[in-house]
DNA sequence: TTTTCAAATGAACGCTTGTTCAGTTACATG
DNA sequence: CATGTAACTGAACAAGCGTTCATTTGAAAA
């Protein structure tokens, strides 16, 4: 067989970056065969190399473009003015973007270590880039008395593990909804911080 | 050749699980092999088999012995009493515990996923054991009125997210001490939870 | 209807994987 | 000094790995 109908490219390309995607957040990057991935997108192991250059390609285009969007998804946000109101605006939207994207989460954090170097830096830079839109925030607050704390970089890195951690245990069909999850954790990262 | 000197079946056992701990940590289960273990150690891949039985115990037995030794430590701080100590008390002990073992901690939190179902519920079982120490803790203080949030549960997993995190960038050599760094948590942690 | 070519197959490549095991070595014991 | 055996080697196993490529397919264009 070859293409059993109308043109594939665009929709087999995306078809295999959600299928790793999906395996290496449940598998891993290392654990995941091509073919597995070919198996669920439901070609050959060949076909997939009209999609992507390689496995290590693959795995730093999804890493990349999941920061990339994160980036571009919060530069809409308004984080200036009163500190206290952009510190929630900020907890606001990390949940509301990570939790319906876990395994994207999944992958960005967990795969680092199997990044060639060069793209392990730029994944890096992305990350150190989101990092430091909290810092500037706590340094507001910091500055402008609102906010009280020893080390806005230590307290920046702290809040953001507190907050990505929520996709490890979060169940969509569990106890709690998202914006009850959301008021949860706004309240303790206002605290946290808090004069 | 075979063995060099004397006796080694009590020297090559640990050098076998500490070579596979700092391998696995550094590029995962699935990326580490037998023979990378074993070349570490010095010996020949089927030496490891002398002193594990697979692969997958060996993951197994790495995460088990780390759990259990630190519920075994932590039972050994004094939890009870006043809630507020009782959670610096905690926060001191978590940090003194996972700074000194970042290899430990890294595997048994990144590679749950490369465990088999059953020694997987184990694994969070221990988890879930230390977990609930933490939550016991701000019960009480709920219940005192000496702390206030809106569900103990989250509050747990998002303060034991938040302490874990730290393992993930601090650097021995780099700006702050482990002193300095626990302060840091400490004062993060009490107001977050803080009425 | 014929031509064109994107999209896929499927076999093959050299290499690595976890694991087993007969054979070898060197130490401890009698 | 001889013997037993713990500790290890090194080869072998079948299976799977990422990747390449000549070939086939079938829908769209002429």
């Amino acid at each position: 067989m070859a293409r059993k109908q109308g043109s594939h490219s665009d929709i087999t390309g995306p078809r295999v970056r959600d299928a790793a995607l999906r395996l290496i957040a449940r598998h891993g990057y290392a654990a995941v065969s091509m073919r597995q991935i070919a198996g669920e997108v439901g070609v050959q192991a060949g076909a997939l190399y009209n999609y992507i250059s390689d496995k290590q390609s693959l795995l730093f285009e999804l890493m990349q473009s999941h920061m990339t969007e994160l980036l571009e998804a919060l530069s809409y946000e308004d984080l200036s003015g009163d500190p206290k109101r952009a510190l929630n605006r900020f907890t606001r939207f990390h949940l509301a973007y990570h939790l319906p994207r876990r395994d994207q989460v999944f992958v960005s954090y967990m795969e680092l270590r199997n990044l060639e170097p060069d793209h392990f830096d730029q994944i890096e830079a992305l990350r150190r880039a989101y990092e430091d839109q909290l810092e500037q925030i706590l340094k507001a607050g910091l500055g402008g008395g609102q906010f009280a704390m020893q080390d806005t970089r230590v307290a920046t890195l702290a809040l953001i593990a507190l907050l990505t951690g929520v996709t490890n245990w979060f169940d969509p069909s569990g106890r709690l909804s998202v914006a009850e999850v959301t008021a949860i954790y706004e309240e303790l990262v206002q605290k946290s911080v808090t004069v």
